[in-house]
DNA sequence: CTGTTAGCGCATTCAT
DNA sequence: ATGAATGCGCTAACAG
């Protein structure tokens, strides 16, 4: 920065109020300063700015498996609109959402100063993690926690699963089974839920769920099971993935769908429309969910970290071809 | 850290010695020293650290798309593998790969003091924009540029490709026909060439490749005039998700897969063991291509950016039940 | 082994 | 409208 200040023949705080805007500077002087700036290629360091504004302009993101497309494309959301704010994003990927890993992450994000963090750790065991934020830290979790002392968006997984079972109960069919996700996510928790609410407020019967932990694999083992079950007609699995796994099964148990067994996912992954037969499907506008979390952080920056909001997105529902009238039983 | 020195009863330069492990500290006044920053939870400050060290331990990572399968792969195989290493990941996600967006991000990201880029941004045009890093910053392209001075890690994909249509062609297919990704993707250039080269090196005719652009819904198009061509028999698909389009496309025409015709994939995305059939296809090692990234990038910050290395890494391949021998022709 | 001194590059007073 | 001084929290170099 003294560099462009000699070569611009001002002090360098001059350099430094162009930099940031300041009014109180002659546009001619700008002028030079500015030209000055791109003939030396000047770029400023961050880390001193920070250093003495007490504000990095980071955003951490603690998630995990940035593989799935649900996070990913929550990431992608936050990553997007942090940036259209001006700032930067910190990633940490967990294998695992044991407390621990979480408070490591958080502990690691932390000590690089973020301004923010966003948790996208959707297990109930996750929540605690957060206490090791130094206090005045502002936090959002994506599908939060239950505690009240920090901000969640979230998508109305219960709605969701809802709207699915409802669909197929209107479909004609007696009940509704349901391939669950891994315990202790929250998303396995109002997805089941909202399911047995469904089921219960239409006075049918709740079958057993059958467990599943998001892996199309799983979703193969429920529709192998639910193949060999009698009186199987309808099928809602928690994820689209786990529904591709059921459709797998059934199709190689010569079931037709959605003749014999309709079948509904969650999510609406872009391959959904594609599958064999294209998948009737819950959406989560996860774009929405990241934009709501940098909202939320950044009115928290503002506002001192007093505030604790919950945003709810609504799912929306895309009926395609897996789904259809109950068979008419003999 | 005033603090803790004083709580410690040592001059702030101790508490930095056993921050860093250094050597020359007694091993008392380390414990006396570690109980006091437990004691005080205290937290250093990175920013700080990095103004007089000169290096951020931060990584940058420019990629295109993270919602996609493989740049998501990719990129969390970065994460693990930066973290590990003891460095952080900042992570710019880009909606297009033009010259510019590829630039600003790179800029976006020297602001910050990053010590190293990866780019994965395989595309021609994405290449020029890594003049715009500070001299001296090493960087690391994914797929990368054909440039000699910038280090590549990638996947061979001429091999992967020939791999794919050597199978279809051991199985008796006279020829294969190809859907290619969006053009000026490095990978499509690769595949392309790939599929191009077995079938001359077999002396087959070379059909005019379908033009795709990652998507199902491509996929699905092509699939379509595949079906309504006379004698095509084999299929390679440049990416797995045009594979589940060419599938769904080919079972509406009612042509079955693989008894009439053979399909192949590129990526072994998690679902493509589920599809109707099993999806044939090339693997890559995404994982091993991120810890590629990080390795190398940590090499040229050790050795000074002078080195520039090419790492390759060898494709899969995993026959399921997409592809079988050809139909014998009346 | 430990303490003292200096300065990284910037924004923020306060002068002028 | 601009310049001079001060300090953010830390590590490096040198003393002791």
């Amino acid at each position: 920065m003294a560099d462009v200040a000699r070569e611009a023949g001002v002090s360098h705080q001059t350099v430094s109020r162009v930099l940031n805007d300041h009014p109180n500077v002659r546009p001619d002087t700008r002028a030079r300063v500015e030209e000055a700036i791109t003939r030396l290629g000047y770029r400023r360091n961050l880390a001193a700015r920070a250093l003495v504004t007490k504000r990095s302009r980071m955003l951490g993101v603690v998630s995990f498996d940035t593989t799935l497309y649900g996070p990913a494309s929550t990431i992608y959301g936050i990553e997007q609109a942090a940036r259209t704010a001006g700032y930067f994003v910190s990633i940490v990927s967990l294998k695992t959402l044991d407390v621990d890993s979480v408070r490591d992450a958080i502990d690691y994000l932390s000590e690089q100063g973020v301004d923010g963090v966003v948790v996208v750790a959707p297990r109930r065991s996750a929540g605690p993690a957060l206490e090791s934020l130094p206090s005045g830290t502002p936090a959002v979790a994506v599908e939060g926690t239950l505690r009240g002392d920090v901000s969640v968006v979230c998508i109305d997984q219960a709605e969701g699963a809802r709207l699915a079972t409802r669909h197929l109960l209107e479909l004609g069919h007696r009940t509704v089974h349901h391939v669950t996700g891994p315990p202790d996510w929250l998303e396995t928790e109002g997805r089941l839920e909202g399911w047995r609410a469904a089921l219960e407020e239409a006075g049918r019967p709740v079958p057993e769920p059958l467990p599943g932990d998001w892996s199309p694999h799983a979703g193969y083992a429920a529709g192998r099971s639910l193949a060999a079950m009698d009186g199987v007609t309808a099928v809602f699995a928690a994820n689209d993935q786990m529904a591709l796994g059921v459709l797998r099964a059934l199709s190689e148990e010569g079931v037709k769908v959605p003749d014999q067994i309709s079948v509904v996912g969650f999510d609406d992954i872009p391959e959904s429309a594609f599958f064999s037969p294209p998948l009737t499907t819950v959406r989560q506008d996860f774009d929405q969910v990241g934009r709501h979390c940098i909202e939320v952080l950044l009115r928290q920056l503002d506002a001192g970290a007093g505030t604790c909001e919950r945003l709810v997105v609504p799912p929306g529902f895309v009926v395609r071809s897996s789904t259809a009238a109950a068979a008419r039983v003999p």
